[in-house]
RNA sequence: GCCGAGGUGGUGAAAUGGUAUACACGCUGGACUUAAAAUCCAGUGGGAUUUUCCCAUGCGGGUUCGAGUCCCGCCCUCGGCACCA
């Protein structure tokens, strides 16, 4: 009987299915193991073989750990609202309830055919209700927490998707999705304080076990830098600066400014207040708010002008670092703090109202864009950093690493290090700075003008305000029997035009009230999803903590490295924010986090849009689902990204073939009488099965510990190749091991080879009970060996040897050998002998 | 520009500083077959004067008895960040 896969694979999963074989029990005195998938949100096109694979890394660990004592944990959910879902909802114009349902359907089918072990019983999904609800119930925890916010801000707004976009859904100034030029808008959005975790969210990722990659990148997003932050007195020009229209308190406050002053003056941030000597002029951005206060009548024309200039230019054209730099004089001067120098202020494209104080020092000598400013505007250069070897620095444009200090009166000679300490607390003796830390880091803007989300759970009245949604009034429910769910062009939500939505009593007062019409962001509901799977059908709590305490935090997390940054940072500080709100106990949600590599087709990315997207049902249906998820890992190594090739499979396919031949052809021989001469031969071939098997339990047991999937399918079916060769009859134990290594990988047919060499057995039992295979380490020493003699360095022969032959043994053997005599004329010639025990010796002549 | 990963046969790729090219795909030849598919066997980096030898891990140097692996300097590909003061 042939294998056939559609048979057996039909077969086992419904006999797994029917004994609830994947469920997971909440026994606490087992030692547990949480691995989970990052969730996919349900596409319409399905899963294609990119995915899969991801999938079947965790599937595999998760089967090992199963089979080595651990309650495992193994769940699967979707990630249901937000934008993708939408899009497609409205490019297919079906209601997204719906699509989002039918999606579902379709990818379960698909996970299932592949026969991963999901714990099917507690899939969530977070746009059902039952899940948002606790959405909208951390946001108002977090309101409560004052983590929660609003604030009108120049949000991203992509005129194509029609909605305001997160800072990260913008890529090179363009909407993630579409492509389309975002533009800039003001509009009240709500916003989470991730600013005020910033300094937790880059301390711990010290102790992660990540990929380097990933918590650099983090590191890098955040963007904590150390620097000083001082003020500096402005000099109005010569016939007085322009009289400002009006001034709100809050710019006032944000510039660290009193109106009332006489003097107007500007705050600098800076990291190389080492250089600050060396500082010839100052240069605000063209947003700066004190701009009307600076600019002097005699410039105002050309300021206006220039403000006007940059404001019709995009971000992305501003941001582009061909372009070249512009800028304008103001016709007010600054006085340097340190040295009472005079020195102009500037307004300049390339200085950013977003970071720091809007305003820096320019020290040209010592700063690669104030030295190409300085240079087209003829200002002034002043060199401050000497080298260590007291040479100029700046003979090549402008040096910006550290050094020693010159021309900076009592701070000479001192290194850049030292020397921004000294000025730091020089600039706070005299009250006129401090040392301060910065983050590129925003705050998360978390609202949505779009339909398919979370609605926000507040409510606005008349009389009493902005009042959080009654905890006992959640969950709000989403609309769903509406016609018309199109993003509106006036940036507002489409709920703002549901009546019966929108209408609501006030909590407080009683009185007619409104209901937000934002929704929540979808990456707010993927950054808890984690521990809802511990306690999924909770209607009371959001889980239950003592659950939640046991099992988390999640030990293996595999995922796409596309989430490096937003979904991972976010739930990081969800998780931050739960361990204060006392909810858990843990302050890190992901111990070990694994990105596999991408699967590319036709030299692209897999992806739809491309169109390039390889479909696992016609490989499941010729091939098998075992063969597909070998092929997957066999690929290459699980963080690089690997090319898809149709042909590969046939490959993996064939090996599961010869197992399944191996085993049927152990079944049938019986075996026979032996002479005494067959039988001693038959006693050192098993020894050396024996053997080639206790090498091949470590090396796989090895290998997957260490992600290494595809050398762990080399090796299976070099000891698959051996032992199908073998001219003996092959002992039972040694199929037994095989199947068993395998089946992490090929759970389907080694389940079934499992219960053909177990007749005995019911469909209850299981391999994925067996314990997993142990080696003896004794067994596994050789006694023989290949040693490898070279001549210079280069090989050029081998004898089989004692394990533990001496150099002087090995020595004499090898100069006696007649292939090497040749190489040898006379042993005067030998310069040197290298001898490493076990291994090769090598001879210089 | 900065940071990270990588460059090995026709292809995907293996190699604790120690036999470079394991394993697999593809290809070539053969067996079986009326034929094909499937399967099995053999071969498969390049070159040569072919029992053997020489050359090959992006390029150029270096360390070493010995380098794909370590060091220095380049080139190329991919990913991330990018006027962050």
């Amino acid at each position: 009987m042939s294998y056939l896969h559609q048979k057996i694979e039909k077969k086992w999963q419904k006999i797994w299915e029917k004994n609830q074989s994947h469920k997971t029990r909440n026994v606490f005195k087992k030692r547990k193991f949480y691995c989970l998938d990052m969730f996919p949100y349900p596409s319409g096109e399905g899963l294609h073989v990119g995915h899969m694979r991801g999938y079947s890394y965790s599937d595999a660990i998760a089967r090992k750990k199963k089979m080595e004592g651990y309650n495992v944990l193994h769940p699967m959910g979707w990630d249901a609202f937000g934008l993708p879902a939408e899009n497609f909802a409205l490019k297919h114009t079906i209601h997204p309830a719906k699509s989002t349902k039918k999606n579902i359907e379709n990818i379960k089918k698909q996970l299932k055919a592949a026969g991963f072990m999901y714990d099917w019983d507690r899939e969530i999904n977070s746009s059902s209700s039952e899940y948002y609800k606790w959405t909208q119930w951390l946001f108002l925890e977090f309101y409560k927490k004052g983590l929660a916010y609003q604030k009108e801000a120049p949000i991203n707004f992509c005129t194509s998707c029609k909605a305001s976009l997160a800072n990260e859904e913008v890529i090179e100034g363009k909407c993630e999705r579409c492509g389309t030029l975002t533009i800039k808008k003001n509009l009240k959005q709500w916003f989470f304080k991730i600013t005020k975790y910033a300094d937790q969210l880059v301390d711990d990722l010290e102790n992660l076990d990540w990929p380097e990659k990933v918590k650099t990148m983090q590191k890098n997003w955040i963007g904590r830098s150390y620097g000083t932050e001082f003020f500096m007195q402005v000099l109005h020009g010569e016939k007085g600066a322009m009289k400002p229209e009006k001034i709100d308190k809050f710019t006032c406050q944000w510039l660290g400014i009193n109106l009332d002053e006489e003097l107007v003056k500007i705050k600098i941030f800076t990291t190389r207040i080492d250089t600050v000597f060396g500082m010839t002029y100052a240069v605000l951005a063209p947003e700066h708010p004190l701009i009307p206060y600076l600019t002097t009548e005699k410039y105002k024309k050309d300021v206006e002008k220039y403000i006007e200039k940059i404001r019709d230019i995009s971000e992305i054209e501003r941001m582009s670092q061909e372009k070249e730099k512009t800028g304008v004089f103001t016709g007010s001067y600054a006085i340097n703090p340190l040295n009472g120098n005079k020195i102009p202020i500037w307004i300049a494209d390339y200085v950013l109202l977003e970071y720091g104080t809007g305003a820096i020092m320019a020290v040209p000598a010592h700063d690669e864009r104030d030295f190409v400013f300085a240079e087209k505007y003829g200002l002034e250069i002043i060199e401050v950093i000497k080298l260590e070897n007291g040479k100029s620095s700046i003979e090549n444009g402008a040096f910006i690493e550290d050094g020693i200090l010159i021309g900076s009166g009592e701070f000479d000679q001192l290194s850049s290090e030292v020397a921004r300490e000294k000025i730091t607390q020089w600039l706070e003796n005299q009250g006129l700075g401090y040392g301060i830390k910065k983050y590129k880091l925003r705050d998360w803007l978390i609202s949505r003008q779009r339909y398919w989300g979370a609605p926000i759970p507040i409510i606005y009245c008349n009389q009493c305000g902005e009042i959080p949604a009654p905890e006992e009034d959640l969950p709000i429910k989403l609309p769903e029997n509406i016609q018309n769910f199109n993003p509106t062009s006036d940036g507002k939500s489409p709920l703002a035009n549901i009546d019966e939505f929108i209408g609501t009593k006030c909590p407080s007062c009683g009185g007619y009230a409104k209901r937000e019409t934002d929704t929540i962001s979808q990456w707010v509901c993927s950054s808890w999803y984690f521990t809802r799977y511990i306690d999924s059908k909770n209607s009371k709590e959001i889980f239950n903590k003592k659950k939640v305490k046991h099992w988390l935090p999640v030990d293996l997390y595999i995922g796409g490295v596309e989430h490096a940054i937003l979904h991972l940072l976010y739930a990081r500080f969800f998780t931050k924010v739960m361990l204060d709100l006392n909810l858990t106990e843990f302050s890190e949600p992901f111990i070990h986090l694994f990105n596999q590599g991408m699967v590319y087709y036709k030299g692209m990315k897999m992806s739809k849009s491309k169109g390039n997207v390889v479909n696992p049902d016609e490989f499941f249906e010729k091939y098998g689902a075992d063969s597909m998820r070998i092929y997957s890992l066999f690929m290459g190594p699980a963080e690089q990204d690997v090319e898809w090739n149709d042909q590969g499979v046939i490959g993996v396919y064939r090996f599961l073939q010869k197992i399944w031949n191996i085993v049927k052809k152990h079944q049938s021989t019986v075996e026979q009488p032996l002479d005494n001469i067959k039988k001693m031969e038959q006693l050192k071939h098993s020894k050396k099965l024996e053997q080639l098997m206790h090498k091949t339990i470590k090396k796989v047991s090895d290998d997957i510990d260490n992600f290494k999937f595809n050398t762990v399918i080399s090796c299976l079916m070099e000891y698959v190749n051996k032992i199908q060769n073998s001219e003996f009859r092959i002992q039972k134990l040694e199929i037994e091991i095989l199947i068993k290594l395998l089946a992490p990988i090929a759970p389907h047919i080694c389940e079934e080879l499992w219960h053909q060499l177990h007749p005995e057995i019911s469909e209850k039992e299981s391999i994925f009970n067996q314990p997993w295979p142990k080696y003896d380490p004794d067994l596994i020493i050789e006694e023989k060996f290949e040693l490898v003699i070279q001549i210079n360095g280069k090989m050029r022969h081998s004898i089989e040897t004692e394990k533990n032959i001496s150099e002087i043994e090995a020595k004499e053997l090898v100069l006696k050998n007649e292939k090497i005599k040749k190489w040898i004329l006379d042993e005067t010639q030998i310069k040197k002998i290298i001898f490493i025990p076990g291994r090769l010796i090598n001879i210089v002549i």
